[in-house]
Formats: C-alpha cells, sequence, structure tokens
DNA sequence: GCTCAGAGTGAATAAGTATGCACAGTTGCT
DNA sequence: AGCAACTGTGCATACTTATTCACTCTGAGC
C-alpha cells in the first residue's frame, strides 16, 4: 500500500503543488488512499521532498517551478549581493563575484533563462554565461548592468 | 536593516541548514541581528528558500542535496539513457545526444560534481564539460567512457 | 509643519507539521 | 505453534510556522 500511495503522491505534487498535508491528504482520500495527516509527514520525509516558504506548497527538490517574475527577482537580488562587475567579449559575459559566491550568481542566472543566454558556468570567482551570438551578450551585460543599478 | 539580515539568513543557511525558525532566530541574534519568528517567517518567503523535509532544515532551493553516490548512479542513467559520443579538446569534454536530450544530461552531470569538473552548459545536442586542465578532461573523458559501457 | 500611504515589525494566535507511544500485521526463525 | 524483530500506522500532543492586527517609522505631497 505504502508504495503505492507514495507513487500517488508524487504524482499529485507534481499536478497539483498541494498547499499542505491536510490539502494532500483530502486529495488522496479522493483517490481512495485514506490515511492520516501524521502517516504524509512520514511520507513525505521518505519521499524526500521540499516545502517552499514562496507559496507554502510541497514540490520535489530542483523541480525548478520558480514562476519567471520571481526568478528575475531573485536574480536581481543576487547581483545586488554578490556581482562585483561584468565584462564581455564575442558571445560571452563573464561576472566577477567575491570568492565562494560565483555558484549562487550562477544558479540565479541559470534560473532566470534570460532570452539569448545558452548556458552558465559558476567557477569560485567568476561566472561565465554562454550567449547565442555576439548580440545577445551585448543585450545580456546590459539587462545585468541595469539591473546592477535600479 | 532588513536588507542585510536577509544576507545574513543566506549566508547562515548556506553554512548551517537551520532546522527550523527559532534556531536561526538564535544564530542571527548572535551576529546582532534581534528579530521574531514572525519577521523570519516572512524573511524566509522572500528569499525564497525551501524547508526540506527529508532533514527538516531550510535550504536553497535547488542546492543539491543529493548525496554523492546516488547523484552519481543517477549519471550513469542519464549516459546510458541520453549519450551519443564523447570527444574531447584541451579542457573540455563534449557530450553528443539526440535533439533536447542535452539539459537532462547537463544537469545530471552538474548534479555529479566530477573531479576536475568546473562547470557544465547544455545545449541542445550538446553538452560542454568545462574542466580545469587538459589532464582532467582527459580522466573526466574515460570516466564517462567506463560509465557509458559499464 | 501636517497628513497620508506604505514598509517593516512584534505580540498573540491560528494553522500546519512532527513525533512518542501503542498496537496490528508480517516475516523468519526455532 | 510460539516468539522476536521489524514495518506501518493512528492518536494525541508537542513543536513549528503563518497570519492577523496594531503600531511605528519614513518619505512624498501638500
Amino acid at each position: 500500500m505504502k508504495r503505492r500511495r507514495q507513487a500517488a503522491i508524487l504524482d499529485l505534487v507534481d499536478r497539483t503543488a498541494p498547499s499542505s498535508q491536510e490539502d494532500l491528504r483530502r486529495r488522496l482520500t479522493a483517490l481512495g488512499f485514506s490515511v492520516t495527516q501524521a502517516t504524509l509527514s512520514r511520507d513525505l520525509r521518505d519521499l524526500g521532498l521540499v516545502k517552499a516558504s514562496a507559496d507554502g506548497a510541497y514540490h520535489r527538490p530542483g523541480a525548478d517551478s520558480t514562476p519567471p517574475d520571481v526568478a528575475i527577482a531573485r536574480l536581481k537580488h543576487a547581483i545586488a549581493e554578490y556581482l562585483i562587475g561584468v565584462d564581455r567579449s564575442l558571445q560571452l559575459v563573464v561576472l566577477k563575484t567575491g570568492m565562494a559566491q560565483a555558484q549562487p550568481l550562477a544558479s540565479a542566472m541559470d534560473a532566470a533563462r534570460l532570452d539569448g543566454v545558452v548556458g552558465t558556468i559558476g567557477g569560485e570567482d567568476t561566472v561565465l554565461v554562454i550567449c547565442r551570438d555576439a548580440a545577445a551578450s551585448a543585450a545580456v551585460a546590459a539587462r545585468i548592468d541595469r539591473m546592477a543599478k535600479g
């Protein structure tokens, strides 16, 4: 039973992002899995799920369901926090940060999915942003500059 | 005040994975930020942090807490599934995949944090793996080859 | 200066989550 | 069969988190 119930939980989490264990419990009951909140608490732990403070809902870890505007807001925050300088060359943009801060900034860049960005790599104190072409990298660099001000 | 406090929160979360808002509150107080749990609840939401059911602790979303062995196993799976060919040049390793499969393979590479790998970018059908140097890229390419067989 | 609107906060409390304990069902051993 | 060990669960309750309401502070516009 447990096995199938947990599969159903994953499915529900992916599709409905339940906002509480009670919410989840009701949905499960509707599917014929009737359990108590206590059991769900244990199931969620077993499944390694995560509760996002932003929306109070359960999600799979890593599944980046962050709505674009939130991702952008977070990127602004990361830029304000970590960015020291911006440079670019051809289709590349290079972001300098303090030591050990490149990784979080790179994650924020990734999540924000800026237009024209192909991918991002975080080193120790440098983030390399690969863009589609030189025009895109110019646009991205400009946009980051603006975020650094705003 | 809020700005700096939230920076301190991110720092504490990265370094200590606080197990509750009370825990976090005590640590912040020690740093001279004295606030109530109510404020922390709001800060955590602003920062988009996540509470993992697995350990009951706060983390950044996406911060891959997957234990290394699991990540490696997952990478093997992704390689078996997606990888078509491996090539390398200087400090770069290039992985070819079918169309639209580069991204998941790149994620798996990232999560696995192989030795000598600086970062990974997934395009459409190509994953670019940047290594520390040529020796590292040779080692990484060899390792991936072995995984493709095993 | 006065007033208003908005941001930030705390105190109290409502809402949500984790867990100690007890117990039932299984499995594997003798 | 008898028994111990283990797993899964519910109930009650302790613990943790979110929210409501009231208050203060700050800056903009008169």
